[in-house]
DNA sequence: CGAGGGGTTGACGCCGATCAAAGCTGGTGG
DNA sequence: CCACCAGCTTTGATCGGCGTCAACCCCTCG
């Protein structure tokens, strides 16, 4: 209770508790960030934040009655996997991102795995807490639905980039997403595992690995700390057109 | 006005004027289908109900303000540009779909170009006028959100199956979608051109083409008029699964 | 029935999958 | 603080699948 209440409840990583929504300073990013005061204190309660080691998983795709998590910070991975086994990665997600969304709609069942990539904060909501919003504050039907868009204009662009063309523009495109989704400050990012990549990208673990290698090589990667790399934007466009 | 208006009035292919959305004979598989009595009357004049020929473009990717189609009969394919020219199509849609939601965000700017793979048999419904409803009538956001999770799913679902693994499984699934999408009452088909097909599935055309003549010659695929082919669903599913 | 455009097929080369082995790196315990 | 171990990454060799270019065929539509 010092000065900065809103960053020390919350985006301190070892606290766990009640969420405090009204206060939250990443609050403008998240979903329920329109609604009413009277909602605020009306939800509060059966909101809970918690914080996930890197590789948890969140919920499996089928399950229900989980509930929805909205984002805080960390990465997230939706995860399916085909019919020969291997695991295909849908959607990185990160701040401000809800998951689990597809809850409220007739099935009421998980549609894919939910996998930390990085240690992830998050706030649960109960389904029925979201529904219970949903029914009474129009507002929020909005707000999802816009949420839903976003994802779909995701899902579209990952068809279109990392769906098609060699592997090695699909590995750039990854890349240059990487960068717009951890809002790098300068433009470092933490490369993902090559297991990971290939199963975004749709190539063996091995192609991943040796183009990733090539652009390190090249300098159009570069080391600045354990797995973090220094990206040459333009160089990864160029790929992005050419290949 | 016979014993069968519902009918006659806007299913009738070489009809065109306005829309009756309340004696739809698919009413209840369309986006108004919720509303209210009186949003019907007060919604009714601005809506059209028009038909297009195969091929057109009902809009393209980045132009705003045309408003949304509800498709009553028809297939109508999403498509966007790669980087090198060609052409991906990220969504198959027919009756019951909705296409230019995303212009309720913020941006309003459509995010595909749509175009007819049959006939179709649409509904326009102006920007403004949608605006007008959603803000009054909040079960209307609820619908558009069900739909929009659809498309999600159907996107997702496309990344997994259509997104990797060698072009036989690919085609087997597109064949198996193309069933589910076209309600077909046996297992008949219209096949879709092969250029479609590889911009579906993320091939070359001829590559897309050998794999559909083997599974002819192999009686997989079995001619039952032009273009029209019916499908041993077992052996196509066989191959989803082992290649 | 006749033209035209899409569909099919062949030959060839390259990209990427696969199997196998060696090299790093970060974390752990002495 | 250093040595070591496990798992991840990298690299090599080989082979099959798919892209590409080109020619031919056939079906569909007028």
């Amino acid at each position: 209770m010092g000065n900065t209440p809103e960053r020390s409840y919350c985006t301190d990583i070892t606290w766990q508790g009640r969420a405090n929504c009204q206060r939250c300073n990443i609050r403008h990013l998240m979903m329920f960030s329109g609604l009413p005061e009277p909602a605020f204190t009306e939800v509060l309660k059966p909101i809970d934040n918690i914080c996930f080691p890197s590789a948890t998983v969140l919920f499996e795709e089928g399950q229900h009655d989980k509930g929805v998590f909205s984002i805080r910070s960390g990465m997230i991975k939706l995860l399916s996997l085909t019919t020969d086994g291997t695991q295909r990665i849908v959607r990185l997600l990160g701040r401000g991102s809800a998951i689990g969304l597809e809850l409220l709609e007739a099935d009421e069942c998980y549609r894919h795995t939910a996998v930390a990539l990085t240690p992830v904060d998050v706030c649960h909501i109960p389904l029925d807490t979201l529904r219970h919003l949903d029914a009474n504050y129009p507002q929020l039907c909005h707000e999802i639905r816009a949420r839903l868009q976003e994802d779909l204009d995701r899902a579209d662009q990952w068809v279109v980039t990392l769906g098609s063309g060699p592997a090695r523009r699909r590995v750039a495109w990854l890349l240059l997403f990487m960068l717009e989704y951890s809002n790098a400050p300068d433009q470092d990012i933490e490369l993902l595992g090559r297991e990971d990549m290939a199963a975004i990208i749709g190539t063996s673990i091995e192609t991943a690995s040796r183009i990733v290698a090539g652009l390190k090589r090249r300098g159009t990667l570069h080391k600045t700390g354990p797995h973090r790399y220094r990206c040459d934007v333009a160089a990864l466009e160029a790929i992005t057109r050419q290949g």
